[in-house]
Parts: C-alpha cells; structure tokens; sequence
DNA sequence: ATTTAACTCCCTATTTATGGGGATAAGAAA
DNA sequence: TTTCTTATCCCCATAAATAGGGAGTTAAAT
C-alpha cells in the first residue's frame, strides 16, 4: 500500500477551499493536509511544513501566488505546484513555469481534474487544462513544454529606477508629454519606459500598468 | 415533513460550483437542482424553470449578476437570490437589493454560512455575511436594512449602474472597442459613459478612472 | 577589455482616448 | 403633463497610447 498523497491548498475564498477539499475527499489516496487564505500564510506555512503537492491561487491578497513562487525558489523550497487560476494566459503559464510550477489549472475546470493533475504531478509529470494545453501548443509546437532557454527570463519585478518613477507618474494620471516635461526627458524616452514597463509587468495599458502600481505598493 | 429545498447556482467557476454542491449535499433537506456557468444561461434557465432559491455570482462573463437581476425585474421573474461575491462592498449591496435580491455573502465566508443563507432567505429573511453586516451598520444605523429610498447618499456615488458597469471593465484593462462588446452595445455610447465618468468622478484620464474604481472599491 | 544593463532618443504606423457638440426613447418623478 | 434621468447612439476633431523597428552613451561588472 503507497502512502497517501499530502495536498495542501491555498486561496483566499474559503468556499473554493472547501470545495476542493470535498473533490479530493472522494479519492481515498489523497488527503488534504491544510490550507491557507493568503500568500503570507503559505509562505509561513512552508518554513516548517511540507506537502506532496500544493495547490495555488494566483490571485490572493498581500502576497500573490507569483510572489510565493519567487519566494520558494529564492529560500530554495522544494515543493511541487499546481496554479490555480481564473483566467487561461500563455505569459502566466510561461512566467510560472520559469518560478518552477508543475501545473496549472483553471477555476472553469471541473474538480475531477484536479485529482488528475495532483496525481500526475505527484508522479513527476506536468499537467495543463485543456484551455491551456491548446494556447500552449500555439506557440510551442513541436518543442517540450518547457520554455526556460534563459532561467531569469520573464519575470516581472526587476523594474528600473527610472521605469519605477516613470510608473509612478501615469499611476498619478500624467500623461506620457507630461511625465517627459517632469523627468526632463524626450517624449520618445518616455514612450520607450511604457513599452518597457509594459512587456515586463505583463499588462495591456495603462490602467493595467497603474493596477500593477497598487498592488506592488508602489504608489 | 416538509419539501426539500430547491437550489440553482450560477457561477463560471465549475470548482466553486462543485464546492457548494459538496456543501449543500451535507444538508438534508437541500438540494442542488442544476448550475449554470455564465449569466446568459442563467437568464435560459429562469424562462423555463424555477428554484426556490437562486446563488448568483455578480461577476461573470457576458451578463453579470446585476444584469441577470435587471432581466428578472424587467420580465417579472421572481426568485429568491442570494448574491455570491468576491468583495463586500455596501454600493453594490444596495444595488443589489434594490433590483431585489435576498441574501449577501462574500466568498471569503465559509461553507456553512451558505446554508444558514438558503434557510434564512427561503424563510423570507435576508441574509448577509458578517462583514457586510459591519459596513451597512455604519451607514443604515438604526434603521432596518431596506436603503432604496435615495440612492444619492453616498459620497462619490452620483454613478450610474451602467457607468459603473462600465468603470468596471475599464479597471480590468478592456479597452473601449472590447467592452463595447463585452455589454453589447455600441463604442459610442461606451466612449459617451467614458466622458460622463471622466466628468463626475473628476479625474484626468483612465488611469484615474481605475484609481477611483480601487479607492471605492468598485474593483 | 569586452560585455551588459540602464538610460536616452528617433521613425513609422495604427489604435484608443479625450473633448466638444447634439439627439432619441423609455421611465420615473414632479 | 412636463421635466429629469438614464441609457443609448452619432458627428467631428485632436491628443495620447500602443507596437514595431533601430540606435547611441555611459557606467558598472566580468
């Protein structure tokens, strides 16, 4: 007889917690350990525990599951992850596979495949909802899924000191003529700092880069 | 003996879903009679069938929960609702409850709080999570819990329902051609809601409008 | 000494956003 | 009934933002 495999689950709504306890409760091989309704919380949790598999929302309070990641990989914590997530993005994929994730799912899924994916990760497999697999198969046909050529590739928090002021004054509602008349630079350089901030925080616009802002605590 | 309880609910996560059923499984005298993913199939659902109580998410793709109320009100629906949220704000509480639903709760609360909601609202109570009960405390102190007599209260809250539907969107970073779509209607009248908002909340551009939306947690 | 990262600037082009005006229909309110 | 609000749509025009490309300078790091 295998030993049971020890899950733990982090998000910020305890209903999907609940509910995901309740799927796995129907395997008899599978047991939750534990959960947590916040990043701090996992990252705390981690310092003295371990699981077989966690299970983690992106989209949490204070610190996100990106941030939890980073944090695994910087104090060299080993435990394979499964990203829950509302919302199917190939970038978010790529970005948490970089950090070291082993699968990702998505809310719109149904629960029996999250037992598929605890049990084919915790055999050492990946595992991708459907939704994703096809993005996925868009862009890297024909390659293992596996995109880390550079390991610190496209990870969003290495903003500049400039690009950080810059971010600052479209969050204050200046405009990009305005932002160049402030920092005494051209507009062009200013355009180039929003191309930048942009591709590396992985938004569509401004407002996305203004919502980056809040969360990051940078204004 | 009395009838079982006849539940719907609505919500595009199928986890979430699946949660509540677990939950509501563990009562006896409820049940879940079906489920719908996206507000379109809910308002499908209403025109042919009924449920003694309907669990509605407000944030869905294509018709949100405050559109799937307007329909009922409009075509005369009547079903008891219990709104499912993911941010306990008192605006939209009393949005909500003028287009007449029952319940409140945050998706924070846990599972258990469901059935005390479908109890208390099936016996023609209403129902509110604990932390939205503090914030309307605040406002309606003293009074019982039934604010629509003028909606113009409020601080900054001279915002349509439209206008914030649409202050919504622009905070998730749509554009307006994308939310033009998103509401069905045309991007001149999503850029005429744009300008109003621009207007009234006295901010520069969309950046400020997202501002506006985090500070007065509309997003 | 060579590479790299950060900062700076420019060109071209398209798409969005902003700002002004006006207009109509449905409903509620006065 | 008349007025006001809400929601809807249109025109015109300019400003701003996005998307792609390239490129030079300095300062630090290897």
């Amino acid at each position: 007889m295998e030993e049971k495999i020890k899950v733990h689950v982090a998000d910020d709504h305890k209903i999907l917690i609940e509910g995901i306890i309740a799927v796995i409760n129907t395997e008899e091989d599978i047991y939750v350990e534990g959960y947590s309704l916040t990043g701090k919380e996992v990252v705390e949790w981690a310092q003295n525990n371990t699981a077989d598999i966690l299970i983690l929302d992106i989209n949490m309070p204070e610190l996100d599951g990106i941030e939890v990641l980073k944090f695994f990989k910087k104090n060299n914590i080993k435990i394979k992850t499964i990203i829950l997530s509302s919302y199917d993005d190939v970038k978010l994929v790529e970005e948490m596979l970089a950090l070291g994730a082993d699968g990702y799912i998505s809310k719109d899924t149904a629960g029996e495949h999250i037992i598929d994916a605890i049990k084919a990760v915790h055999s050492g497999e990946q595992f991708f909802s459907n939704a994703i697999k096809d993005e996925l198969l868009k862009v890297f046909t024909g390659k293992t899924v596996k995109p880390k050529k550079r390991p610190e590739s496209t990870i969003s928090n290495m903003l500049t000191t400039r690009e950080i002021e810059v971010l600052k004054l479209i969050s204050q509602e200046y405009s990009s003529p305005e932002i160049a008349g402030i920092l005494n630079i051209s507009q062009s350089t200013v355009d180039t700092y929003r191309k930048n901030l942009l591709k590396k925080t992985n938004v569509k616009n401004s407002v996305g880069l203004a919502m980056y802002a809040v969360k990051n605590k940078i204004v």
